[in-house]
DNA sequence: ATTATCTATAGATCTATAGATAATGC
DNA sequence: ATTATCTATAGATCTATAGATAATGC
């Protein structure tokens, strides 16, 4: 990401220098601590603009930190990214929890359903792993395999044994697995994840609450009525 | 992106030093001129990892070409990119034609399907340009602007007009016309601009002639049948 | 004494410009 | 004479490390 602010900024200024040394813990409850804050910030600057076009220092300047005190506390760009990456996954998880068991009563399709309606809340709510998602598939990074291994299979696994079962039992259509599945988890996130694109073609902003309720219905509405067997 | 050679590699060659000036035309009709080798390395480069993440640098060197080049030819980083994507358009265009009179007989809904048809074979041949919306919608940078006034509005009313008809004479669901044509168009195109994914995935490579036919029929069966009023 | 922060800086980029020079076109 | 290319380089980054120092915990 290009830098607006030139570092010429700081000198300008006829404040006193500030000298190195650890700063007073001002009201220190009312602040997070600065390593959840550079996690949160990277969290934010990686979904938007993807690992390479990210520096450490502007990561550190949103949280209001010096640039020095990534590597402190993460050691390298990339253990912050990974850093970041496992936060994100647990603050999804705690809201999102997956409580298979409640669902075990239900028919293969009903449990689709029911994922699928979950995945596309998240998604809606909070579009940050879909942007991560498409960023490191397109750069085909070598993060990518670091994220499906530590996190992407298992939660790909679930829409999984639904699918699987759903099509042995002859409910969902005859298509290939990899395929139902992508196309579930596309159409879920991806609009969400460039409400930019939608803005500047219809200037709907789909992050509205009455528009995000209708395009989950819609959603929800032709993925089933398509991937369904005809009745 | 990060560079992996380093400089140093052209100081440690023995070899003499090349001294300014224009190099001869070696076999002149071999290779394309050394512009459009720019715009096209541009359009693959920047379609991977999205502008910023892009140095001038690179785009020159896989060209074969200096660093100063890309100024000479293009003044900026930024010109270069509209370069690019003007290309890219003038290309997609001439390999995937519009031809809307010869649809001028059809109705609505066999419209929306010679057109989404067209559409999915464009990205599954070449997601160029998916990937570059993906990008610059992510990091709604003002690019993003520039492509959808010159080039994207245009394309999406071919499909606007075609979903408007087929919603007014009730044979398309009355979902709103923004919710329609995106899902159409993400559907048709992002699964194969996220190939990487699903190859880290499923192990399935879309990129295959087989597989591109087998998941091209599926979309269009699934979205044809989710989008359909009940007959 | 240890920990967490800062400033300073090394060394590698990055964009863009300046200036040299070879090829091309008149 | 003009055009297209190169080398060199200015000035602004970028990642990472070194070293100073204030706060914290024993």
């Amino acid at each position: 990401m290009p830098n607006q602010e030139t570092s010429a900024k700081r000198k300008k200024t006829g404040k006193p220098q500030r000298r190195p040394g650890r700063p007073r813990a001002s009201d220190s409850s009312l602040q997070e601590d600065p390593r959840s804050r550079l996690e949160k910030v990277a969290i934010q600057v990686f979904s938007q603009h993807g690992y390479d076009a990210v520096s450490t220092g502007e990561v550190a300047r949103a949280a209001g930190l010096s640039q020095p005190l990534v590597h402190y506390h993460f050691g390298s760009k990339e253990q912050l990214w990974k850093a970041a990456m496992t936060l994100l996954m647990r603050d999804l998880g705690a809201r999102f929890p997956v409580n298979m068991g409640e669902l075990k009563d239900l028919g293969p399709v009903e449990r689709l359903k029911v994922i699928t309606r979950r995945f596309i809340t998240m998604s809606s709510s909070d579009p940050t792993l879909a942007r991560i998602m498409m960023h490191e598939s397109l750069a085909r990074s070598d993060r990518l395999s670091w994220l499906v291994e530590h996190f992407l299979k298992r939660a790909y696994a679930e829409f999984d044994e639904a699918i699987r079962a759903g099509i042995d039992q002859g409910l969902i259509r005859d298509i290939p697995l990899y395929a139902v599945a992508n196309i579930i988890v596309n159409a879920s996130s991806f609009i969400f994840a460039c409400d930019a694109l939608i803005d500047q073609i219809y200037g709907v902003d789909v992050t509205g609450p009455d528009r995000v309720d209708e395009l989950s219905d819609a959603i929800m509405d032709i993925l089933f009525r398509g991937l369904l067997s005809p009745t």
